[in-house]
DNA sequence: GCGCTCGCTGTTAGCGTTCACATTCAACTC
DNA sequence: GAGTTGAATGTGAACGCTAACAGCGAGCGC
């Protein structure tokens, strides 16, 4: 473009060319109500003519506002956060404001403290984090209450407010449509112990079964990779008497499918397999998944609702806002026998 | 903290309590090399007591540099763009710059007219741009040139500089693989038609048959989806002589092998299938997927790279980087026959 | 006509940094 | 010992915006 040497016109200059102070500029760009029509319109084109843009970074200095909202999250190549985030974002836009990401290598509560750290500095008007670990959980335990936060799946500290899925809930579905199909008990592959959706996962499933006054198989350790579902799904393959199995997420799942049908096991024929998340690809797995959905837009959208709650009333009572899931019965479950 | 009252220190109150100038402490903190050792120790020791902690905001007003890189997406769901974003993440970060990312719902030029446009009011020193598809890469055709920008899988345009993963080599090498295991030419189900992806993968699947003197079947058009490779895989399942698949990725892969399962094709006894993308999931498919992997982290870097190479160096020359994608022979091609 | 309000506009003073330029003082050189 | 360096520090002025207040007419009641 032609204007390379030429700097960026500023308020004052839109003043001088649309002959008024540069504060009028500011007014009409900011929709105050105090300015004549004719004053508006003159300014409006004297920025359209001279391409003018506003400095926000300048306006948040003074206003000491951003309009920014920072995320923390951990991984954001998985479904789950990926979508999470997704729903933050657009729930952020939607409000008018900006979001900043910064996605961890590691889920140390180090991390996660330097992430919040930097998006301090960086002046954020408050933040999400996504870090849904034991350990990143811990990190925000010891926080300088200066900026308001949330978390996904977080913690229970007093203070720091939290909007989660249902786990334990998405669990329980699964095991109760797994029993009334008249499965004897359910085998479960978890999720890595210091993940919170495991642990949820996990405690649905054994309080469900153990409600139901039946027997509760030793869980298989996953680490959500299709892989660890693979070798669970051989051994599960191999043991006596496992009619029905679920699988902490979608991929383990699959990977469940895969060790099964390689050792001629019937899928749902003779076991029965349930997932978690209803990943895109669940719906065409062979057979089709039956799992359990979670709606990460109310996800986001609660995020920032809170957040912005937090941001113009100050701290506010602490919250713990629950999502629940869903179950989507699909093919891969039948009754026993 | 206790601190709740207290308005947040800032460097001249730091300045005050180590008994030094505010613009001394600003050397300390930018490691300026000029600060007695001594002198550094007390001023340190003062932003500790305080708890100081910089305002990147002021600093950016002033240099003009707000150390911040903006990221424009469409639908970070899908795995493809997320990798990217990732990517493009990790390198920023490591480069010591910000991440702000504006992921769009449509994919229309004007969103992404839009998205720039907001991110250059917030100052960000360069744009990444992830939209892979005609329309959105016609909206970067038109720009301002104040800020630097780079895309991703985009545009043909002089002066932006492009980084992108070799689609059409992709193509070929699934191509020839197929050819190599005796079958006479390979079917494709393809990607929506505005993506730049999906014609890269159309053109060098129909460019790797003509060279081998095979004749091009009529691609069946998809949209990334499963179900879009179901509908295809049912259509290829009831047609003659189909022997072999090329689905523009790895979700229409899934998709196909469903349909073929249940339509009681062996695959890969009567019909290879290969995808693209290499998504954790395709290794554990029925069978595990041969597909095609790319480098996303590369992708990443090589944005990073280039668009600070710009930044610092006003704008460059017009660069193409192409990121060469490898071909991952899993089970689901054999010979034909 | 006087004082009052009220709508519109201008003026001034920051916001918290860094930059450019003084200033100081010790250590040299000749 | 005067002059010259150069390292260590301080001083004032931006950066581009908004907040707070001041000013200035016009309209109105009495």
């Amino acid at each position: 473009m032609g204007s390379n040497k030429h700097r960026m016109p500023v308020m004052a200059d839109v003043a001088r060319e649309a002959g008024v102070s540069h504060q009028t500029v500011s007014r009409v760009l900011n929709d105050h109500p105090n300015v004549r029509a004719d004053t508006r319109a003159r300014v409006e084109a004297a920025i359209s003519r001279l391409g003018y843009r506003r400095n926000l970074v300048a306006r948040a200095l003074v206003t000491r506002r951003s309009r920014t909202l920072g995320v923390v999250s951990f991984d954001t190549t998985l479904y789950g956060p990926a979508s999470t985030i997704y729903g933050i974002q657009q729930a952020a836009r939607a409000a008018g404001y900006f979001v900043s990401i910064v996605s961890l290598k590691t889920i140390d509560a180090e991390g996660v403290r330097d992430a919040i750290d930097y998006l301090t500095e960086q002046g954020v008007d408050g933040i999400v984090v996504v870090a849904p670990q034991h350990s990143a959980s811990r990190a925000l335990e010891s926080l300088p209450a200066d900026t308001p936060v949330v978390a996904v799946e977080g913690t229970h500290r007093a203070d720091i407010p939290v909007v989660c899925i249902d786990q334990v809930e998405g669990a329980r579905l699964v095991v109760r449509h797994l029993l009334e199909l008249g499965h004897e008990t359910v085998w479960h592959v978890s999720g890595p112990s210091d993940w919170l959706e495991a642990e949820g996962r996990m405690e649905g499933w054994r309080s469900a079964l153990e409600e139901a006054g039946r027997q509760v198989p030793e869980p298989l350790a996953g680490d959500w990779s299709p892989r660890a579902g693979y070798e669970a799904g051989k051994i599960l393959a191999a043991s006596e008497g496992v009619t029905a199995v679920f699988a902490a997420n979608d991929q383990m799942a699959l990977g469940v499918l895969r060790a099964l049908s390689e050792e001629g096991v019937p899928v749902p024929g003779r076991i029965s397999v349930v997932g978690f998340d209803d990943i895109p690809e669940s719906e065409f797995f062979s057979p089709p998944l039956t799992t359990v959905r979670q709606d990460f837009g109310a996800v986001g959208r609660h995020c920032i609702e809170v957040l912005l709650r937090r941001i113009d009333a100050g701290a506010g009572s602490d919250e713990r806002l629950v999502v629940p899931p869903t179950l989507v019965v699909r093919s891969s479950t039948a009754p026993a026998r």
